[in-house]
DNA sequence: ATGAACCCCGTACCAAGGTAAAGAGTCAAT
DNA sequence: ATTGACTCTTTACCTTGGTACGGGGTTCAT
């Protein structure tokens, strides 16, 4: 009796029981053990598998994509050049993302910190300006 | 004639056709003029329009929020702590993204450094180890 | 031993973000 | 003046990533 039930890792992942069920059907997380009326016995490690999932997926990645990173891990035959290949690939994405973010977070803080608050009618705002600029930084 | 067909545009942002009609339709991009026989004529501003909108959405953005920020510089009774809200409620989200993005890549920079090249098999190959290390990283 | 709260499976449905097809008009080069 | 490449609108369809529902069995506390 020492695993969880699919409703308690769903509490403790916060997502969906129905995601859980979803995301064995895809292979995304490896099929439990049942009991003998076929209730699913969940290890403790599966929090951090659906963990794993939602950050990785929260970056861009697909879930099919999760799918190949995490079967390779668990394939015989899988060959490292697959996982090379792809790392490298993302790299780059990933690189000009952060870029991005950087950019949208400053935008932000600017928009935050500098608005005269609550009530200021637009015309009155001096940032919206500032925002007008973003669109121009390709 | 000073302007861009619809297919122009497409190009020169890399994005379907359908994509840009479905843009107006949205209310993402502005109307642009037609010709007398009802074809659009772009500006050439709406290229920056759209990449603008493709990096903002690769940022995890949904269309309808940035519809909400683009719209937000143009709407003559809007209230700027519309903005500051929004401002302020995305950037934790985005910090937290970008943690996320320089684990994901160190990851994903070992993986592609540190393996051995092709032809190996998985059994030879180091770095999937580290691969299965990331999952505890919360 | 019974009712609330859980679990099963299969199927259906949903929202977001597009993409395609159909039928008709237009433009530009030969 | 015709033909191939474009454009228009409307409507339908697609994929991804879930969520919900229905009909049924199970578990556990009282």
């Amino acid at each position: 009796m020492d695993g969880l039930t699919i409703s308690q890792l769903a509490k403790a992942c916060e997502v969906n029981i129905e995601t859980i069920r979803y995301y064995e059907r895809r292979g995304l997380i490896p099929e439990p053990p049942r009991n003998k009326s076929g209730y699913r016995n969940f290890p403790e490690s599966t929090v951090k598998d659906i963990q794993f999932i939602k950050r990785t997926q929260d970056l861009g990645f697909t879930l099919k994509e999760i799918k190949n990173l995490l079967n390779a891990s668990n394939d015989e035959d899988f060959r490292s050049e697959q996982v090379h290949d792809f790392a490298t690939s993302k790299i780059k994405e990933i690189e000009e993302k952060i870029q991005n973010m950087y950019r949208m977070n400053a935008l932000l803080e600017d928009l935050a910190q500098k608005c005269p608050g609550p009530g200021i009618l637009k015309n009155d705002c001096p940032i919206i300006k500032n925002f007008e600029g973003v669109k121009e930084n390709g």
